[in-house]
DNA sequence: AATAAATTAGGTCGGTCGACCTAGATTAAT
DNA sequence: ATTAATCTAGGTCGACCGACCTAATTTATT
């Protein structure tokens, strides 16, 4: 679907995403990024539009995927495991620059419908895959809408921390201690 | 500090910036909503950077404001009252076109130094906003950091909830309940 | 009335942008 | 070897942008 010359221009693209934002982004800056003359980078991307699209559907695909593949070590306690997980979650928001790219990704998806569906798309898997690692901690008997209850609890959180996270006054491992702690007990 | 005109051009301006985000607002296009020269719009904003900045920082402080004033009726116990608050936060979120805004300010904060500076401000207030509506509710003798946890529960999960809320199954008024069910755990 | 400050109007400037076009080069398929 | 598809280079176009400038008018202060 696409060659390594698509991948390569994208590559440059998100680069600038990062440091720049949507505003920074235009095909000029994307062509000299990618040592590449503008009707190049216009052949494999027709518009703009288009590459942004293109851009952070395979950005969001990736970091669905990478959260797929995500298996933990074995945890004594499911209340432990459930703490691990979170913890790996918000320690991934925080290291990579993911969190900038996500800042411009809800942004641009208000005015871009390819970008909102696959942002709908993305929340769908991640919704899912918590759905499936709460189902593992949770008792044998555990209603479905007690699971979507603690899903819709740690969905919105998790995405809001990357946001107010240079404002809470605990510490990430804290944190998910906290939460899971509570988590396991609504699911009981 | 600013007359009616300024108030004027920011109001026009923030129409613009629901409707077109960030990319589609400039100084000739407020000018236009305004009903003014362009030279006019720039008497009174320099710069587009400095009207972004001003636009954006009265933003917040309204917002902030409006949550300070916030008085719930009193409720029967206290986990009625913060399912009342939560769900009040929550259907503020929802109703207006808010979430709009603050998806472009997340955005813009992260290249502009002034309305970083506003947003962390608003963080700070409303986590202590938080802080204290818990402190009503919790037991007399309740640790500063059993509040500071369930504040960074809440928070996150508020501002995360604006992102998310179309992929959640289950409805505002029941996660509300849930949540703070689930905080008042904490609290004793 | 004089004067300073605030406000309005109209226009120009250099610069960047996305879209578009043509033509040449390379590669793959037949 | 021919042909078609893919890829590259260089350039042009109209549109929009922010910043800047000058001059006129209105309002407030003294």
């Amino acid at each position: 679907m696409m060659g390594p010359k698509g991948k390569h221009i994208l590559s440059c693209a998100m680069n600038i995403l990062k440091a720049s934002g949507d505003q920074g982004l235009s095909m000029r800056k994307v062509a000299e990024a990618a040592d590449m003359r503008l009707s190049n980078v216009q052949y494999y991307f027709k518009t703009k539009e288009l590459l942004l699209a293109a851009l952070l559907e395979g950005f969001l695909l990736e970091y669905a995927e990478s959260m797929q593949v995500l298996t933990l070590p074995e945890q004594p306690s499911p209340e432990k495991k459930l703490s691990h997980l979170i913890l790996h979650i918000l320690k991934d928001i925080e290291k990579s620059d993911c969190a900038v790219v996500f800042k411009e990704i809800w942004a641009i998806s208000e005015r871009n419908s390819a970008v909102k569906k696959a942002v709908d798309e993305y929340y769908g898997q991640f919704h899912t895959m918590l759905s499936d690692e709460l189902k593992k901690i949770a008792p044998e008997g555990c209603k479905k809408t007690t699971l979507n209850n603690a899903v819709a609890i740690l969905l919105p959180f998790i995405e809001g921390y990357c946001i107010t996270s240079s404002n809470l006054k605990v510490s990430a491992s804290e944190l998910s201690e906290q939460l899971a702690l509570v988590l396991y007990k609504l699911l009981f």
